[in-house]
RNA sequence: GCCGAAGUGGCGGAAUAGGCAGACGCGCACGACUCAAAAUCGUGUUCCCUACGGGAAUGAGGGUUCGAUUCCCUCCUUCGGCACCA
């Protein structure tokens, strides 16, 4: 599903050997070797089983959930930066005192893999659990928390069995239909594609990059347009405001009136045209069609038949992308055809264009060319009658009494009937006065009815591939189709197929894998062939992880109880109108169908930015611009690397790697290393010197602690370094072996163990600590340590800082501006004027007039 | 065209709630250690000015304010999404 790297995804690649960094022995029985030592952690952590998560009803829970990998092979730099920056976060939750739940799995179906298998006949389930044996192995030298007792793979019938069960739900809800329609194909995928999974202006593969292309095919279809409303409203979940606003423009509501005009003549029938303007009903002074219209062939008159033919032919031969582009000069044939407006009983031309597009609305408008730039545009090419509607406030430039161009603003409703004098306003819907009246007059009438449209399609799952879950459905020649008994579920794959680039679903080619019986009448009757976008498998992935063995239902019951909702979810921006919009629209059906609670499944979402390559370029072998972590975990050791990832860049953004950057982490984390491993000294400081220590411990905790709730990783370790660097003053200055070395060296360590879990336990055990760091509470802030004794505040002259004055943190303003018209430089600049204002900013500064 | 995000040193980035712009790090320069180099440690590092001191500067221009990277307006650039959507 997620942290696809590049367009291309590629498959195993050569395993890169990098040297291991040479390390000199040092002077002391403790040198650093990450390695070695991370290995150790990893293992013994393991043995303990101290990431597991047990259902404890003592303490509150935390379900934090990453996006689950495709398993491509290889972990990728941007799995990393997905996943240790969450992984910290889960670590610090659970040191709060939250009991933390943080899986992880495979989203394992998908056409890579089929594709390989194409090329060298190498099996996908075969290449898949390889992979996911090599990538579990990887993700392991992250050092992450994660409770592998839960893992799950998307691709095994344990799992696969529930989706295909969720799908017989969602088909019992009555939201899986099956549909004849022209759907996007991917020529290079050898499927069809969701509307979400088409992408750019050329309308290409989400996947590979391919321009689409319109079918018309059978497929089966969930209906998420019945969710329409509900997915627009985000109450009660903190998600990203651009991630809600790429959805809110994916569903894109529009508010209007669906009104019907009547054909006249031999073809006598109602045609219903949507228009978000009803106000300009009057203005309507001809009717388009879509070119594919199922009634243009009605409706044509002879004489006309042979150049609508012709035109439709031609719209025909056109990519959407051609139709589509907006600034193309307007194009269309009259039908021979008439409708009457009725609002005014005008007989109005039927011409059909292909500036109308089938897939919206109705496929026919009613064309208003006074005020709509398209409709005008198209007027004026064909000579077709223009009859304005709204006056505005200063009368429409005109040049010999005709429209230079359409007038889309606000004004009063004229030439039309008793709405003549109405205002207009630039209010959309029922807000817009004009339109809510001609709304409840329409309907009281019997015109037409108020109505919304979505640019929002139902959701396309079936796909003509072998390497996903079988869509569960049986067809009978007698029954039609029914779904497969719960009994017989899981569908299981057969593994003896043959691989064919063929555009149709290799379990279509299997000699005997579709005959089965019909549901009903035991009669024969075969499988459904295609099987399920992968999106279906990980809609509901993180309801498994709650009992990945359970085999009484999808999820075990309990554990839902406890861990749901997902309190937070963090992962790529690019899955905004994707995964992350089917995951919700799944949620609220099986919330229908009782499955589930609640209307959100995911509380908190934050995404993280893309790491780009050294060039700035988005990393791809072709580009050969590719950081392999492994690489950079064998040179250095994972914690240096979990370092580098939450330093280098603002965590949302992403930012091109720096393959010298990495250094300023790794000397950090050997300087800690070295901070800590070097004999302390007897403690000499002064008191001053420890107390500035302790302040300076006790602030950087509570910045820590704020960052870590805020997602900002970045200023974490750059707190951690700068209070590294004060420790070595203080150090210098004789503090180590005192209380407050002693405090300071426990709380670095903590802070640090999120971050650094191995250097962090390593280090504990070093101080002689019990076992383990990472069971520790998160210390608390002590505030009166953190506050300053004396604060320095500049002084500003006229806006400019002309003086620094020291203050004691708790002086008076009146103190302080005494303080610091007493200055020296001050009074020099004031020449023994009183100043015309002095403002006293509490711990900030002073502002002088003069 | 519409919607959204972002623009700060050579580079990545920092700056609670409008209050010292450039934290932290990379790089670079110089120094210590060394026969030497690497590593390590230390010091410096926005730009301009005849440099004691002063001036400019957060994409550009304007506004509000004692004070703006932060708020408002106009514009430019980059990135992302949508787009003959009726």
């Amino acid at each position: 599903m997620v942290e696809k790297p590049a367009p291309v995804r590629e498959e195993n690649p050569a395993p890169e050997k990098a040297p291991v960094r040479e390390e000199k022995p040092r002077q002391d029985n403790h040198p650093y070797q990450p390695q070695a030592m991370e290995k150790k952690w990893q293992e013994k952590w393991e043995a303990d089983k101290l990431y597991r998560s047990v259902i404890d009803n003592t303490k509150p829970k935390h379900y934090a959930l990453t996006m689950l990998p495709y398993p491509s092979g290889d972990l990728h730099i941007g799995h990393w930066y997905a996943m240790t920056p969450s992984d910290a976060r889960a670590r610090y939750m659970r040191m709060k005192g939250y009991n933390v739940l943080f899986p992880m799995g495979f989203d394992a179906f998908g056409l890579p893999a089929e594709n390989a298998a194409i090329k060298d006949g190498v099996h996908p389930m075969k290449r898949t659990f390889q992979n996911i044996e090599r990538m579990r192995k990887q993700m392991k030298s992250m050092g992450a928390m994660f409770d592998w007792e839960r893992e799950v793979v998307s691709a095994s019938p344990e799992y696969y069995k529930w989706t295909e069960w969720f799908f017989i739900q969602l088909y019992k809800q009555g939201l899986a239909y099956r549909k004849m329609s022209a759907v996007d194909w991917c020529p290079n995928c050898n499927t069809t594609l969701a509307r979400e999974q088409v992408w750019g202006d050329d309308r290409h593969c989400e996947r590979c990059g391919t321009p689409v292309i319109k079918k018309d095919l059978d497929q089966w279809f969930f209906k998420a347009t019945k969710y329409a409303d509900e997915l627009l409203n985000f109450d009660g979940v903190d998600w990203p405001q651009t991630v809600k606003t790429l959805q809110t423009n994916w569903i894109d509501r529009s508010e209007g009136a669906e009104v019907q005009f009547a054909i006249v003549g031999p073809f006598s029938t109602l045609v219903p045209v949507f228009t978000t303007r009803p106000d300009t009903l009057w203005g309507a002074t001809f009717m388009v069609f879509s070119p594919e219209h199922p009634l243009v062939d009605k409706i044509t008159h002879p004489e006309y038949k042979q150049a609508v033919e012709e035109y439709k032919a031609q719209a025909a031969r056109q990519t959407e992308i051609q139709r589509g582009a907006a600034d193309k000069e307007k194009t269309g044939v009259f039908t021979g055809a008439y409708a009457i407006n009725p609002v005014n009983k005008a007989r109005i031309p039927i011409w059909i264009a292909d500036y109308v597009m089938m897939s919206y609305g109705t496929g026919a408008i009613m064309a208003v060319p006074a005020h709509d730039e398209r409709d005008f545009a198209f007027a004026k090419k064909y000579d077709l009658p223009i009859v304005p509607v709204i006056q505005p406030e200063v009368p429409i430039e005109a040049e010999n009494g005709v429209m230079k161009a359409a007038y889309v603003g606000p004004g009063i409703m004229i030439n039309s009937g008793k709405f003549s004098g109405t205002k207009v306003n630039t209010e959309k819907g029922r807000k817009n006065p004009g339109i809510a009246k001609v709304l409840d007059w329409i309907a009281a009438e019997g015109l037409g009815k108020e109505s919304v449209n979505y640019r929002y399609r139902d959701w396309l799952i079936s796909r003509q591939r072998y390497w996903g879950a079988p869509i569960p459905m049986i067809h009978c020649e007698i029954h039609g189709w029914n779904p497969v008994p719960d009994d017989q579920l899981p569908v299981v794959l057969p593994e003896d197929v043959e691989w064919k680039p063929t555009g149709e679903s290799p379990l279509k080619l299997h000699p005997t894998w579709k005959n089965t019986t019909c549901p009903v009448c035991s009669g024969p009757a075969t499988r459904e062939t295609d099987t399920m976008d992968t999106f279906m498998c990980s809609s509901w992935y993180h309801l498994r992880y709650l009992s990945p063995h359970y085999d009484k239902g999808p999820f075990d019951p309990a554990e839902y109880d406890y861990w749901m909702p997902v309190d937070t979810y963090t992962g790529g921006i690019e899955h905004a109108t994707m995964h992350l919009l089917y995951t919700r629209f799944f949620h609220k059906a099986l919330r229908d169908a009782g499955i589930v609670e609640g209307h959100e499944p995911m509380l908190q979402l934050r995404n993280q930015g893309m790491v780009l390559g050294e060039d700035g370029d988005k990393m791809s072998k072709s580009k050969g611009n590719v950081i392999a972590p492994d690489v950079l975990v064998n040179k250095y050791g994972a914690d240096s690397v979990r370092a580098y990832i939450m330093f280098f860049a603002r965590w949302e953004m992403g930012a091109p790697w720096d393959s010298q950057g990495i250094e300023g982490s790794v000397r950090w984390v050997r300087r800690v290393w070295t901070l800590f491993t070097d004999p302390a000294q007897p403690a000499t400081a002064s008191a001053e010197t420890k107390k500035d220590l302790r302040r300076k411990v006790h602030q950087t905790l509570r910045k820590v602690t704020r960052d870590f709730e805020n997602f900002e990783f970045n200023t974490i370790i750059s707190s951690l370094m700068e209070l590294m660097n004060e420790m070595y003053k203080a150090r210098e200055a004789g503090a180590a072996g005192s209380d407050e070395w002693k405090e300071a060296q426990e709380i670095y360590l903590k802070m640090m163990a999120p971050v650094t879990p191995h250097i962090a336990e390593e280090l504990w055990a070093h101080l002689g600590k019990s076992y383990s760091i990472h069971q520790q509470a998160w210390p608390k802030v002590d505030e009166a340590a953190a506050k300053e004794d004396s604060i320095e505040l500049p002084v500003q002259i006229n806006g400019k800082v002309r003086d620094r004055i020291t203050v004691p943190a708790e002086a008076s303003e009146e103190q302080i501006k005494a303080a610091a018209l007493n200055s020296e430089v001050v009074k020099k600049f004031l020449e023994g004027q009183e100043p015309k204002k002095v403002i006293v900013a509490k711990g900030r500064l002073v502002s002088i007039v003069i």
